[in-house]
DNA sequence: TTGAAAGCGATACCAG
DNA sequence: CTGGTATCGCTTTCAA
């Protein structure tokens, strides 16, 4: 816990000369810079982040707001989490964590309290109470996901329409001609955005190409996940060529695990595309081509606006959506010529 | 961002009968109180954190590391961050976040920037590079988990042996003389060093009453979980009349699901005790009986000992196990009379 | 029971 | 290129 003043009086300088040496906020002779960082780094100097805060008018904390609800997926969420606080990290900023009843009361907090210069929304929901809080306090706020109402906000989030038309026009390419989708459960549907965005924009493309479209939504059930394998034989007894994934990795092993059994082979004969997959799905067997959901991508744009809104640049509201990106695993090709 | 000077104006009185009367640190009459109260009510008034943490020398807040690595089970380690922080809440502490590398050099930069008051570590592996650090810095440092080496640190964590020995104690108390144990798979024994402890104490105590005991540590297998289902038979095979299970949420369905695949019922036939579980084992079919890991015992005790330390109170070094707790759900009975 | 004022440890303005 | 110093907003002694 040095303090300023012990490292000007080392080096031989005013506290004054030290404060703009380490910022680099004003340009210092090349001995004297010398001489403060070493002697900084020799009493492993670091500025009380108190005194800054006060001082500086910049606290180096962005909050995070992510209510942890019991029925949230536990490692998406550790996923954003984590590559929200890399990406702060860049900036030299860190993480204050509000979760639960906090999620909404410590917003207020930390913006009355100046603990932090923005803050970071988490699992938005589509009738999120942080959206009012949003507008009424005062402090940058980015949400990283797209609550219904967001007029006046700044969101990010990849574009799952986009996504979910991607593989239909990947699988057309290829020459299917009927796609099977297996989404998440139907409470799903109601508790995100994401969900309904991917399988509206599935059905959308499919129309428009002139696909045929069949839909499953599978319960989450026992450890067999009886309903994923029957929407699996339904699917392919419907006649779908190929199907597309947007579901937890359970379910995506399962329905490989299906088709195995089946005595289907992939790609030979189904291709499987997964749409906004958070997880590694070239870990399975075998490898499945994805159009993933990237934390990083998600976080690191937001953590960025975050910055340039704390810098008080112009940062137009509006939603930023992400450009899909497709990943090749070798899970797709044209559909048998019996077909 | 209402400064205290306003609220002092509002009242009518000076600043520092503000701060008292805020912080309840000495005697106020009743009739300013109230009317100080009031206005930093109406004005929305918080101290600001920065000069608060400069004046008082406390930043309430307590750095989190967390790793986040890889390979670590998500939904426990959420849990654990969950309870952290609602655990620090009733103190008014923050809780910041330090992950991946910034894990270990973060707690440096925290600890010489005085950005928080204390630290707590999650996710601690036997051999924790954070061990070395915690001695380091002189920083209040409490560990959630236990390191091999912990010589002079303050840990907390489940009493894994306890827990364990207290299954065998039921079982045997109900008659049973050969136990089957399914635990993690194997690789999950160097990388923490609960698994063990578990395992250790388990067949200690069936040792001691001379019961049978057979481990068997499966694999984490596709998504049928085919080394689970054969531990099982296995297991039965051998003669046991009940299971012990340390494992995932996965592992245990699908050890219920083999067990109802052959036809043995719970408890009738076999009787079913789960050691060390974060999650709910009162949802699966039939319920289990839990001797359970709660984040919540472990975490906000970890924190009362933090808020100890930060209050310059007398904290012997040493580990605090905390003692298991049996949760009947109606798993175990005696073992049938022809075994 | 209350108030005045001295810090806390930086940042950044104003001078030189 | 470098220094002196006012300032940030609060906590806490010291006085009354």
């Amino acid at each position: 816990m040095a303090k300023i003043h012990e490292v000007a009086e080392a080096a031989g300088v005013s506290i004054s000369t030290v404060s703009y040496a380490l910022s680099g906020k004003r340009s210092i002779s090349p001995d004297t810079r010398r001489r403060i960082e070493e002697a900084a780094r020799e009493l492993d100097y670091r500025p009380n982040a108190g005194a800054r805060m006060l001082a500086g008018r910049r606290t180096q904390i962005f909050a995070l707001t992510e209510p942890f609800r019991a029925d949230t997926h536990a490692p998406a969420h550790m996923a954003f989490v984590l590559a929200t606080s890399i990406a702060a990290r860049r900036y030299e900023y860190d993480i204050l964590l509000l979760t639960e009843e906090e999620a909404s009361a410590g917003m207020r907090r930390v913006a009355s309290s100046g603990l932090a210069d923005g803050v970071l929304v988490l699992d938005v929901a589509p009738d999120d109470e942080r959206v009012a809080l949003a507008r009424r306090i005062s402090l940058p706020t980015v949400f990283i996901g797209v609550p219904d109402d967001h007029d006046g906000l700044v969101c990010v989030d990849l574009d799952f329409e986009a996504a979910a038309a991607l593989a239909v026009d990947r699988l057309a390419g290829l020459g299917h001609r009927s796609i099977g989708f297996i989404g998440h459960p139907p409470t799903s549907y109601e508790k995100s955005n994401f969900p309904p965005r991917v399988r509206r924009g599935l059905e959308a493309r499919a129309s428009e190409l002139g696909l045929a479209c069949t839909t499953v939504l599978p319960e989450n059930d026992g450890p067999r996940r009886a309903s994923v394998r029957a929407a699996v034989r339904t699917l392919l007894d419907g006649g779908s060529t190929a199907l597309v994934l947007h579901c937890d990795d359970t379910a995506h092993a399962v329905a490989l695990d299906e088709l195995a059994a089946l005595g289907r082979r992939v790609p030979d004969d189904v291709s499987v595309v997964s749409v906004g997959a958070t997880f590694d799905t070239s870990a399975f067997h075998p490898a499945i081509d994805s159009i993933p959901l990237v934390p990083g991508a998600s976080c690191e744009l937001a953590v960025e606006l975050a910055m340039r809104l704390v810098e008080r640049e112009e940062v137009p509201a509006g939603v930023r959506l992400i450009a899909p990106e497709y990943r090749e695993h070798g899970s797709t090709a044209p559909p048998r010529a019996s077909d």
